[in-house]
DNA sequence: TTGTATGCGTTATCAC
DNA sequence: GTGATAACGCATACAA
């Protein structure tokens, strides 16, 4: 029975086909229990028959603020980033709210618009995964009033939240790991080192490096140009070209698709891995686990992070009291076949 | 110099600064030309400091619908639904608008509950990959006026836009190439048979095999309880458990991540692939190629149905001539070592 | 319990 | 070239 005029009809139109005033239909959407069974029920009916929806942009102006929560991811290709934004959904679930998930691709002005059409949404909050994070446009924007939170990287300052995993940390424990399986020369594979969470794992592998007194080259570095799958494998040429006196026993990739790229070439150079060549990969993305052989990786809390990436934006927008919380995760190694787990 | 009185500076409060009315700051904004070059400075100088940013919400009240569309995807764990969406962000960002990426996960009550968040946004358009094309909160969302685009999936009816990959061709054509490899035997590995796109797949599967007189018995059908790695894991077991003479030397998979999982098994299980076990998967998502074994795939063109999705709706959306229009691509099968394209 | 009036921020129409 | 004003749809304070 839908009157398909070209336009929804609104609550004036619901009252008068229901033969009540505006404020009654207004209450029955906000206070039922304020309004008379009957002429609830009659305008319920009114409601279903016209096919009334509310009018999100009206509510929204009206309240001074909206109900969602957005996310601008750094790189919509990996994995990782997917399960974070997984993360932030169910928290925003929990509290009723729609989340806008972006992909700045690592492009800082594609960032830039994202946050300026964020912005001008009045979503109760940013969270991001920042390209820079201290690009100007950041400090801009948290400016406006919008909290924003850092998501995988710490702030710089105090001045606003975050939430990350400790990156060194994680760079530590993975090559301890290779350590403990008796490698003597290990390959850091990643870049490019403007990338904050690059530099931080290779700083974590320099420092266990040189804390047990091990000859600096034999921590050899494979910058990659991207952390990609292809680069990945790209870096597995390089390391195949190394002269066999050199050439390191194990990689520690930077991330899992990089894990994964290294761990392709090797299997179609005929490299037996773990046997010749071990890997060690991070994040510990569902692929990880599920490629040929099973990859170690450096798993970090992913939907934790989203969820209290979520949690912080929310009580920066809705709590007077609110205290900026830089959150910090510890990651854990998850040991598997692509460093000798289990035969194969 | 942003005044931080708790509530965002409105059009209103940058006349008031200016010095002109707000009638002149609405110009400054949507008819620049129109206004004269020294107020015009002044009243920018005036937003830059009191850093106004349009509130959109109010914008769209005005203008009786969002900049939006959205997008609702069926698996937010399987990377070709990403792809999918990242067409249609491109679509929508030549279009200078914004995309609301929600992923029902397979519920039928998360999807509808997605569906009236959207409807209440008064989303330009929405498209979506359906749990099931026939469910009634689909039909009873169209009649609410909203433009919906089902996505991989061909509508039942001729009263909606659709855009679908031929299912039933990329079943034949995966068949077809392992027949040309010689397999005698082979293995249709997908399920739950619910999901139209595993039917339509297997559909094509048996018509070949039909077509070619091929026993029966020798297209096995390895049911599946979901699309993914795990189960795809859980077939190679039950497909290693099969007497030597009953095994098929082929398995077709319904999606790569039952590919990726299949091989994975047979990887452990010293089964080599292609020698003792081709695999055919289907989406091929970036993963297939970055396989241990590069997986050979039939090919949907990803990114290109959701720029023809998103063009659909905007159409729909905005031309009052508007045809409904159901587009139907054809899948392309990509050759790789799991087939034996190359010795390994 | 129900009805009326006001304002949220923006845009567009009309006088000036 | 600029300024006043109405309207979009909803929620609420207040009047009946």
């Amino acid at each position: 029975m839908t009157a398909r005029n070209g336009r929804a009809p609104s609550v004036k139109e619901v009252a008068a086909a229901a033969g009540v005033s505006l404020g009654t239909v207004s209450n029955v959407l906000n206070r039922p229990s304020v309004v008379s069974t009957s002429t609830r029920e009659r305008v319920e009916r009114a409601m279903a028959e016209l096919g009334f929806v509310r009018n999100e942009s009206a509510r929204q102006l009206r309240a001074g603020t909206s109900r969602a929560l957005a996310y601008v991811m750094l790189d919509g290709g990996n994995p990782f980033f997917h399960d974070v934004a997984a993360g932030i959904e169910s928290a925003a679930e929990d509290a009723d709210l729609s989340v806008f998930v972006c992909n700045s691709g690592g492009g800082i002005e594609r960032e830039a618009k994202h946050l300026d059409r964020l912005l001008q949404q009045r979503v109760q909050g940013i969270l991001l995964t920042p390209v820079d994070p201290g690009a100007p446009h950041l400090a801009e924007a948290a400016r406006r009033g919008t909290p924003i939170v850092l998501v995988d990287r710490a702030g710089d300052t105090r001045d606003q939240c975050s939430v990350a995993v400790d990156d060194v940390l994680g760079g530590r424990i993975a090559v301890e790991h290779l350590l403990e399986r008796g490698h003597q020369r290990v390959a850091f594979v990643g870049g490019p080192e403007s990338v904050g969470q690059v530099r931080d794992r290779l700083r974590g592998a320099r420092e266990v490096w040189a804390e047990l007194g091990r000859p600096t080259d034999d921590l050899l570095h494979l910058p990659t140009g991207a952390l990609t799958v292809a680069e990945g494998r790209a870096a597995g040429e390089r390391l195949a070209g190394l002269p066999a006196r050199r050439r390191p026993g194990a990689a520690f990739c930077a991330n899992d698709l990089l894990a994964l790229g290294l761990l392709q070439h090797a299997v179609g150079a005929g490299v037996h891995v773990p046997g010749e060549l071990a890997i060690v990969g991070y994040d510990d993305i569902d692929f990880a686990a599920a490629a040929a052989v099973p990859l170690t990786s450096v798993r970090q809390p992913r939907q934790e992070l989203g969820r209290t990436a979520a949690r912080l934006a929310l009580d920066e927008a809705t709590n007077p009291q609110h205290r900026h919380e830089q959150a910090m995760f510890a990651p854990a190694l998850v040991a598997r076949a692509s460093t000798g787990l289990t035969r194969s």
